[in-house]
DNA sequence: CAGTTTATTGTCTCATGAGTGAAAAGACTT
DNA sequence: AAGTCTTTTCACTCATGAGACAATAAACTG
């Protein structure tokens, strides 16, 4: 591949830009093959640039997992301060965050689903990790919850139903990508709607 | 932990057991964290014998990875041959398939669910599960196909929804436990409910 | 275009963990 | 209880890849 990106900009801004670049690379080839599948060389080589360039933007290896993970949350943040932020039933808001959540995975295109290396991280970086996680799946369960009691769903098991989907979410990025025939939107409304609606056919 | 186990057995079953729960161990550990992040020490460790010790039983660790990998194929199969052999619809072939599948596989608990690590392996090994997956891919799809002709089904996207159906089960073994509240049974019924029916309230 | 800051590289160290080979410990004969 | 398998361990080597550091190159000042 040939350097960082043509873009034209200040400073800062490349900075930030190219940092952006390397942690869109880095998730891309997480997702693919691991975490500790993948060498600091091959994010570089991918890039252009070496090891060593990549230490000038981030402290360390741990620096890009914490990154990647970060996103995550963070796209599951953003679309729980929008549902937040509706009026409308629990049913509506659920399914807005879904949809936003899995829009925003796709379209970021940073984020790396796999928690289950969060070890390798330092306990504060965990611990706050897992925190997020905890808060994004408490609102899940009250809002499906609530769209139980709502009558919109059917008593389904709160924690099996949420297991279910965000295995589903979490695996998205391993298939999906940037030049993916389906538009980030196709995927999520199609999978919100399996979720929803199953794949029996009515009547 | 204490060592291998107190089963009392011939020279050849008792190898074979020792194996079996190597594999076992090797297993837990993989979907826990990750093929990458663990160390043969660790799941020797855990066993209860030395690093070296598991060289007598497996040529190195990515046999341990292969023999993982190759029982998630062994539990599609087993799977796939019983739908085989039924006679009825497509659509009870598909539920038999998923059912058999996701039971096999948190029975079996040797299993490894995380194709991404395949890479690792020599090519030849690679090619076999590749090949593996595939065929179990294209039964299933057929018999959505099938089922969407039989009426039985709503005409969805195969793909997504092989995808979508394919990350939940992937998931599993990442959060239900031996001592899972919740059998196999129970959770591969509420799965396969979640999938067929959806979650929002008929009518 | 000399001087300063920013960005990148080349070379090196060092830790970790896979894999080896020889020796020891257990078990099983006769 | 000496002798022969089988199983496990101890002590080592060796490759890989993370990270440090000093030296260059590129870009931006005045």
């Amino acid at each position: 591949m040939a350097s960082w990106n043509g873009a034209v900009a200040s400073r800062e801004e490349l900075r930030e830009l190219k940092r952006r670049a390397a942690l869109k690379v880095a998730a891309r080839i997480f997702n693919e093959k691991g975490y500790h599948a993948t060498s600091l060389d091959e994010i570089a080589d991918e890039i252009g640039v070496t090891k060593t360039a990549l230490y000038y933007y981030f402290k360390n290896k741990e620096q890009l997992l914490y990154e990647c993970l970060k996103l995550t949350y963070d796209c599951g943040q953003t679309a729980r301060l929008e549902a937040e932020q509706m009026d409308g039933t629990a049913f509506e808001k659920l399914s807005h965050l879904y949809r936003r959540f899995m829009e925003n995975l796709m379209e970021e295109r940073g984020a790396y689903t796999t928690m289950a290396n969060i070890r390798a991280l330092p306990d504060a970086q965990q611990a706050e990790l897992l925190e997020r996680r905890k808060h994004l799946d408490r609102y899940s369960r009250m809002l499906i919850e609530k769209a139980i009691a709502e009558g919109a769903l059917r008593p389904v098991d709160v924690r099996i139903t949420s297991n279910f989907f965000l295995g589903a979410v979490n695996w998205i990025l391993r298939w999906h990508t940037e030049d993916d025939a389906m538009s980030p939107r196709d995927v999520s409304s199609h999978f919100l709607d399996l979720f929803m609606n199953g794949i029996v056919a009515n009547g």
